[in-house]
DNA sequence: AACCAATTTTTGTGATCACAAATCTTGATT
DNA sequence: AATCAAGATTTGTGATCACAAAAATTGGTT
């Protein structure tokens, strides 16, 4: 008989752990990170945190100096350019790919989310207003049911997030805005075209936010 | 001062090694991967191989089954068509994006890989076949020089490339034919249209053969 | 022979240890 | 005060150990 146990490793909350803290802008760029310190954070030893570091290395979250030390990589302006194209490209194909599996109820947990993700933002909670936008755009791609899709663009939003909140951090987030009201609307009409425009938009919007604090690029 | 050393890390080393395997077909989807029986055939111990195993699982290359073994991932046809999906989106783009850095000399390096690669397809030699399209392509996606697209590609032919072996084992390499000639030609002719067709081209017709092989999906 | 439970072996996981390299601290010298 | 070399500390790396879970083997029963 096969006993398969259901409990979590140590690693993969580990992972899970740090995988949020990036996500959700808990960690700027540039800091130095230590596997013993983040183990100790944890509460674990640091052998399952090397290896949840070598995961997010492959995913483009983290960085391996060449002195071997650990750490949120920098922007620049080029790497900015690149992610923002990689996004255009795949963020519109896979929404269109959701959209004819989302029904009501999803478009009403949208809606859910939306008005917290604003609400966040309107307290200035910044981590709560990226995990806000996370939840909306990942509710949608995951209805695509393409986990190639999907793990090509998690990386992405790996790679930008921590950016998004140092300049969150800097320019606040008075001038922030999104077009997830028009997604909604679409997909309440069933418009496809609207609703891969409103995804569109409501990127470009937000990495053009991001990308004009060109002091820190 | 600060000295870093540059000798690669045992990790590193390691590392390569597999992702070579799966790229070049050395391993087989569903065959079982144990980590001791990894570290022993590499000569290192168990600590180097799982954190490869892990940067690997991170890049779809390798799978954690529920009971926690290790396997290269079988194919689906659903996957299938997911890795040709991205495949077609991201590789034309990245292609385009090279052609003006592709100089006279990177074009005779390509011609050159290519007679390597049909010389290679001529005696039957799979893993040197997959290994001189590898590098034709990538030559190529290297002159990009966009390492956001370029890691989202790697990942995807880190996906297919051990059940593209698969099928060769059973279909034989006869059938198999490339557009990487059309590909040199457009260079050569600055061509940028007929560039990214041939690249088309070639990636739907190596797919196609794939694919055709409904045995295995 | 076929089946199944008990035992043995193999395997992944997490912690710890040893070591070398990188970083930080210290204190003497100019 | 600034500089720099020597010593101390921290850090990443790789190997090993202990343990529990999964897989393979064994041997007895039908």
């Amino acid at each position: 008989m096969n006993q398969v146990s259901n409990t979590l490793t140590v690693n993969e909350s580990t992972y899970r752990a740090l995988k949020e803290k990036i996500l959700f802008g808990e960690m700027l760029p540039g800091r130095p990170v230590t596997l013993r310190g983040l183990a100790e954070s944890l509460g674990v030893s640091p052998t399952p945190v090397r290896e949840t570091v070598r995961r997010l290395t492959a995913e483009r979250a983290l960085n391996l100096q060449d002195n071997r030390r650990v750490s949120i990589p920098e922007m620049t302006a080029k790497r900015f350019q690149e992610i923002r194209h990689a996004r255009l490209i795949l963020e519109p194909e896979l929404a269109t790919l959701a959209m004819i599996n989302i029904d009501k109820k999803t478009i009403k947990r949208l809606i859910d989310i939306d008005i917290k993700t604003d609400l966040a933002l309107y307290k200035n909670d910044f981590s709560g207003y990226m995990r806000g936008n996370y939840d909306f755009h990942f509710t949608i791609y995951r209805r695509a049911n393409n986990d190639v899709l999907l793990s090509l663009v998690e990386s992405l939003w790996l790679q930008f997030a921590p950016y998004m909140r140092q300049v969150y951090n800097h320019l606040g987030t008075t001038a922030l805005d999104d077009q997830h009201r028009m997604a909604t609307k679409a997909l309440e009409n069933r418009d496809s075209i609207a609703f891969k425009n409103a995804i569109m938009e409501d990127l470009q919007q937000g990495m053009t936010f991001i990308g004009a604090s060109n002091t820190l690029l």
